[in-house]
DNA sequence: GCCAACGTTGGC
DNA sequence: GCCAACGTTGGC
């Protein structure tokens, strides 16, 4: 099993949502290095810390499941989508894939990018290195479970 | 709203 | 294949 972080805007889609939807679709990822790790990475079973990001307080609100693993994204080929993409309708097919997700545990304290920064134990973790943009990213098995150990 | 740090695009 | 210009991310 693998551990992953997904970043979101809670005013696109947050935790609650996650929550209310029981299962969602993790569509409008545009960008090469998360789409690979979505393709050739993700197993259903992996956990996903979900987190909030440009938001008034960033952070992890919970741990999702992976339901269903890598498929075509196909808001790439639709003109009204916010996600749409010129190069996937041009080709015939979209060069984005999705997952799908879970809720499996809502935090009982949320985990404030703060109160992250702040544990000695989580130093080497990605989202916290400077200039970190990717939307999703690996996350250790001893960072997951210190993350999980601590706020879960 | 600012801005640093990236990623992508496109002319050459 | 280089690289300048542009667009995006995301914390603050």
């Amino acid at each position: 099993m693998k551990y992953w972080l997904m970043k979101t805007e809670p005013d696109v889609f947050s935790w609650a949502d996650l929550e209310q939807k029981k299962i969602a679709s993790w569509d409008g990822v545009r960008n090469y290095q998360a789409r690979n790790f979505m393709r050739d990475e993700f197993e259903v079973g992996d956990k996903v810390l979900f987190y909030h990001s440009s938001c008034a307080e960033p952070g992890i609100a919970g741990i999702a499941n992976i339901v269903r693993g890598s498929y075509a994204d196909p808001t790439a080929l639709d003109k009204n989508s916010e996600y749409f993409d010129p190069a996937s309708l041009k080709s015939g097919q979209s060069r984005w894939v999705m997952v799908d997700l879970s809720p499996f545990k809502k935090f009982s304290k949320f985990a404030s990018l703060a109160a992250i920064r702040q544990n000695v134990n989580l130093q080497s973790l990605l989202l916290l290195r400077k200039g970190q943009r990717l939307s999703i990213q690996p996350v250790t098995a001893s960072d997951f479970a210190e993350i999980e150990n601590t706020w879960g």
